[in-house]
DNA sequence: AGCACGCCGACT
DNA sequence: GTCGGCGTGCTC
């Protein structure tokens, strides 16, 4: 008989929307592997599921009201904790910090599809002519068409057309023998997978190997003999040795060779495979230098610290993020690199594993939910220091942190907001660093506005990379960099008085292309809206096809057929109808195509130089698992002159043989009504300038655009940064926007305009009485979202601001307040959006 | 978020 | 009277 537990109770988060924490009993058979952080199923409720063990602790000091409350664990689904004590602290910090539930949080850090959850379901007994009442036997017609597979109870009220669940009639069909209710338990989705392997039988019985005959069973013998006690997956043994089973059989039968199931790692293709070999070391630039200094210093010191590594784009940040991690390994410290999603390309990932090889593991987002179980298990159990993935890798289960590098970190996409929590990469690996000692690296050409402000406070430590460096190019042979490349700006206004412009590509723009197809040279081209036209209209009487569902109007698609087979697409829902030939309203044939797509621009191209080879990279084009990887490969051999796309085109892509870059409206949501909208287009157009002429063959850039004059526009130009996060902050500072005001968005939807709309004016009041409380509190709306509907729902928005000196969990205090008072009463929804990145 | 309960008006 | 909609409260 084991010693009872000193610890028999355990304080559990379930992995759900619901606030709190549960107390449970730990059965003695548990009680070793229920610790804080062990993943454990627990009933609650009604209902079975997982949740995250976040405390021991014995009877002792129990409160009596709870204790008779008490259930015990169900299971323990972990052998070592999921969640290492570091990660509990840090998922709790992000839920209070964005306003969801601890169990939300948790769900963020864990592979998802491993969990265990439970649902109420019927399962039909009788046949549907048993029973009387038209009702019931409805439903136990639909259980029949189920062949006893159940259905769950939530989908009852469905089969009957109405809204609830008639409690009252499954009830009745219960007591009548006709249904069974069930808690059906779901297993995980996503689960260790064994292969079959084989290895030398320890100690050898019987049979000599020195008896044995043939080339076959030599080979084995000799592959397994290398391989040492861990064996090799029989397939691949076959494979490398040209054995088969009944090479197997018979050396098993002389007790030569033994067989065992054994678990196996299942990698991702394209992204993963053998590391490439490892480059020769490369000299650092001076500034590489300094910033190289100052960053491994502090790992090596162990000191922590945050540090803002500026530099232009081709001032070689990877070399230096290389060198950090480098200075973690060799202190025996583990490191995590958060690139964004769209550049998680097999260019990067070949870039970390070349020194680095098999330390390192990739998580992103293709990976199916095995690969991702196994890569995640595998990090938390040593195998691989490193890791290098999208925002959710920045809750890698690692030990012993010495850096975390976010790359680009002025990038969007590091920021969820569906599902919760809502939480922004680069600032939870700031928290996760410092509460580590370790020390956080934030790296772009064009840092957040919140970056800058936080190194010229002093809590971030400012590195500048301000020249390209030398590049090497495929012979191993390195040359000076090109300059950054001048940038040309094309009034788009005054070419279409004077040169009257018809299509998107104005006069200098096609001259630079043909020069450069003249050249055998390549060119990108920026056009960040997808499709053929944004708009369509009809000339006689100015009708415009809208969504049913949302309140934009479509986007016109063509696809190699041409104009007949010409589709209109929702860009927000997805839907997709025809475009018929004539205005649906007059009956007017001439209906006009507003706007250029890339599609359009691409068949603008086909037009004026139909000896050009043309890759378009957009969504459409890189839906397909590979695609992406497809278009980047073909373009980087040389197989086409144009690389033509949305924003996708201007993240970290190095082509030597790109000298002309090419943006065909730089307006392209320059004018959005979002305080950011600005600063987003100067990114964007100093990301995608960098693209030119990296190596030694000097670029140019050509910017079109209507403004001229304004400021992303102005700076894009000079390369200047600097200027132009001086002139936003000034702006910033005057409307109280951050970096030096504090947001919570506030976003509310219902499927009725009305009772939307009264409920974000309640909203609205509430937050207006609670702001009182609190100086400098302010709340902007409710007001129609941007697009005021979205799949059928009406959406509202509300912004509460606040000086960046108050607290943010004051902030939090005040929203939190209205979500009790108010809520989202009656089938709406409220999202509530701590420093929202998106349109407010 | 489920899931169940209990209160209301609208029909047979 | 029941049924169906909806608001409310609870989950160790």
């Amino acid at each position: 008989m084991p010693a009872p537990p000193a610890a028999p109770l355990a304080q559990v988060v379930p992995l759900t929307p619901v606030d709190g924490v549960y107390t449970y009993r730990v059965p003695p058979e548990m009680d070793a592997e229920a610790v804080a952080g062990a993943r454990v199923v627990v009933p609650f409720g009604r209902r079975t599921l997982t949740g995250v063990v976040v405390e021991r602790f014995g009877d002792d000091d129990l409160d009596p009201e709870t204790a008779p409350k008490l259930k015990p664990l169900y299971d323990v689904l972990d052998a070592r904790p999921a969640v290492p004590a570091d990660l509990l602290a840090l998922t709790k910090w992000v839920a209070d910090y964005t306003l969801c539930t601890w169990g939300e949080a948790l769900k963020a850090a864990l592979p998802s599809g491993t969990g265990v959850e439970s649902r109420r379901v019927v399962h039909g007994l009788a046949p549907p002519d048993a029973w009387d009442e038209p009702r019931g036997r409805k439903v136990l017609r639909a259980l029949q068409e189920r062949n006893g597979a159940g259905l769950p109870v939530a989908q009852v009220a469905g089969v009957l057309g109405r809204k609830t669940v008639p409690q009252n009639l499954l009830r009745r069909l219960e007591a009548a023998g006709a249904v069974r209710l069930d808690d059906e338990v779901q297993e995980a989705r996503a689960r260790a997978k064994t292969a079959r392997h084989l290895r030398l039988a320890t100690p050898p019985a019987g049979g000599n190997s020195r008896t044995v005959r043939g080339a076959r069973q030599t080979a084995l013998l000799e592959h397994l003999a290398g391989v040492g006690e861990g064996g090799a997956v029989q397939a691949e043994a076959f494979a490398a040795t040209g054995a088969t089973s009944s090479t197997v059989k018979s050396l098993e039968a002389r007790g030569l060779v033994e067989a065992f199931d054994a678990e196996v790692e299942r990698r991702a293709d394209g992204l993963d495979g053998p590391a490439p070999e490892a480059a020769p070391p490369v000299d650092l630039h001076p500034a590489q230098e300094a910033a190289t200094d100052a960053i491994a210093g502090a790992i090596r010191a162990g000191r922590g610290g945050t540090f803002l590594l500026h530099g232009v784009t081709g001032s070689g940040k990877t070399e230096v993020y290389l060198r950090a991690l480098r200075a973690a390994l060799d202190k025996g410290k583990t490191a995590i690199v958060l690139v964004p999603e769209i550049a998680l390309t097999p260019q990067t990932v070949r870039r970390f594993r070349a020194p680095f090889g098999d330390a390192v593991a990739v998580l992103h987002s293709r990976m199916s939910p095995g690969e991702r179980l196994d890569a995640w298990t595998r990090i938390r159990d040593g195998r691989y220091p490193i890791v290098i993935g999208p925002r959710s890798a920045v809750f890698a289960p690692l030990d012993n942190l010495g850096v975390i590098v976010v790359d680009e970190e002025h990038e969007a996409s590091y920021k969820q907001f569906d599902p919760a929590p809502r939480y922004h990469a680069r600032d939870v690996a700031v928290m996760r660093a410092h509460r580590a000692g370790a020390v956080c690296v934030l790296g772009s050409a064009t840092p957040s506005l919140e970056s800058v402000a936080n190194a010229n406070a002093g809590k971030y430590t400012r590195l500048e990379m301000p020249d390209r460096v030398p590049v090497r190019g495929p012979d191993g042979t390195t040359h000076a960099p090109a300059p950054l490349p001048p940038v040309r700006v094309i009034d788009l206004g005054r070419e279409k008085q004077v040169r009257r412009l018809k299509g998107a590509l104005s006069h200098d723009l096609r001259l630079a292309i043909e020069a450069r197809l003249g050249r055998g040279e390549q060119t990108i081209l920026l056009q960040n809206r997808r499709g053929y036209a944004p708009v369509v209209t009809c000339e006689d009487c100015g009708w415009t096809p809208t969504c049913t569902d949302c309140a934009v109007s479509l986007t016109v698609h063509r696809d190699r057929y041409g104009k007949l087979s010409d589709q209109l697409r929702c860009h927000y829902c997805g839907l997709t109808e025809r475009l018929q030939p004539a205005c649906p309203e007059c009956g007017e044939r001439d209906l006009r195509l507003l706007g250029q797509g890339t599609q359009r621009v691409e068949e603008e191209i086909a037009e004026v130089f139909p000896e050009a080879r043309v890759l378009r990279m957009d969504l459409d084009t890189t839906s397909r698992k590979g695609a992406h990887r497809k278009i980047l490969d073909r373009f980087g051999r040389g197989d086409a002159d144009i690389l033509l796309g949305t924003q996708m085109v201007a993240k970290g892509l190095d082509f030597p043989r790109v000298t002309l870059v090419g943006v065909v409206d730089a307006d392209t949501g320059m004018l959005l009504p979002d305080f950011r909208a600005s600063e987003r287009t100067f990114q964007l157009l100093a990301q995608v300038a960098g693209r030119a002429g990296r190596h030694e063959l000097q670029g140019e850039v050509l910017l079109q655009t209507r403004n001229p004059d304004h400021a992303a526009i102005r700076f894009a130009l000079a390369h200047d940064f600097h200027g132009f996060a001086h002139v936003e902050m000034a702006e910033r500072l005057a409307l109280g926007y951050p970096p030096y005001g504090r947001l919570v968005g506030v976003e509310v939807k219902g499927p009725e305009q009305r009772s939307t709309e009264a409920l974000a004016e309640r909203w609205g009041v509430a937050l207006g009485q609670e702001a009182q409380k609190v100086a400098g509190v302010e709340v902007l709306g409710p007001a129609p979202a941007l697009v005021g509907r979205v799949k059928k729902w009406w959406r509202y928005h509300l912004l509460v601001k606040a000086p960046r000196t108050l607290p943010p969990s004051v902030l939090a205090a005040v929203v939190r307040a209205v979500r009790d008072r108010v809520g989202a009463p009656g089938g709406h929804r409220v999202n509530l959006d701590v420093d929202p990145v998106g349109l407010y």
